[in-house]
DNA sequence: CGCTTACTGGGAATGATTCTCATGAGCGAT
DNA sequence: ATCGCTCATGAGAATCATTCCCAGTAAGCG
């Protein structure tokens, strides 16, 4: 399942997340490198993606729709847990700390007696940029 | 799109997501019902869930898949604002308190510039009980 | 009781993601 | 540099949740 071998697509996936700071779809990633006139596949970028996610290089959410939308979060802080404030217009997004919520979390779930706790926070707005071309 | 009349079928997709105190996919409802002998459409099935959702008496998570999930946390309170902790072995869910989280995502919002802040929050472990049945 | 209008449900359509499998490309061995 | 063994690739089909369409049905007011 985990793509291990140095392949040119893994290369140019890469890239095309690398190249935005927001979370992209695979579709969004597939559209653009075919319209930068790269051959490849579906599938792979949905491979490559997934594998990114695995490995624990590329954040994943999923948007309202359900659909899974990929962000770049570099080899730096792999195993750090961190969670993201996203711009729900332009898509770009802050990496936070999540401190507080974590203790939270951490209370609560004992307080209930679960065990096993893992948790997804997400933060959505609208980013100081796009404020003034909103209305109102 | 909201549905207004009181139908047969408004009752029992209500009294389906009553029966149980855990989160249930549309499908799942669906195919108990079905199994149940009532006659009724998937499309109702949606059309119910996501009214209730919207009126605020059924909460929506997405799972792992991207399949909406839907609980009924009755008419009570309706407007509250409430997080889940759900276990991930049965489906049962706790209703918890998020004010330390609120306060948290507020400022966070503050500080990076963001406005119109809006979150998803939720907490997934195994409760007590399903924790006797699991191995380790 | 009859009429208007909203609700229903079967099936087709949509859209994201996964699967299949023949072809192509890494890369270690020679 | 070449060979060969695998694993990666990608086109299209398959899957699955969800939405759309629309003719038939029923709620509830007068």
């Amino acid at each position: 399942m985990a793509v291990t071998r140095a392949t040119a697509q893994q290369s140019i996936v890469r890239d095309a997340l690398q190249a935005h700071d927001g979370f992209r779809s695979a579709q969004d990633v597939f559209a653009d490198l075919r319209a930068a006139g790269h051959r490849i596949g579906l599938s792979t970028v949905y491979r490559h993606l997934q594998s990114f996610a695995a490995q624990g290089i590329a954040d994943v959410i999923h948007d309202g729709d359900g659909e899974a939308t990929y962000r770049y979060c570099g080899e730096s802080h792999v195993g750090e847990h961190h969670h993201h404030l996203v711009c729900r217009h332009c898509g770009r997004a802050e990496e936070v700390e999540g401190g507080p919520v974590e203790r939270w979390a951490a209370q609560t779930a004992r307080r209930f007696g679960y065990v096993e706790l893992d948790h997804t926070v997400e933060l959505f707005g609208v980013c100081g940029n796009c404020r003034s071309y909103l209305p109102s």
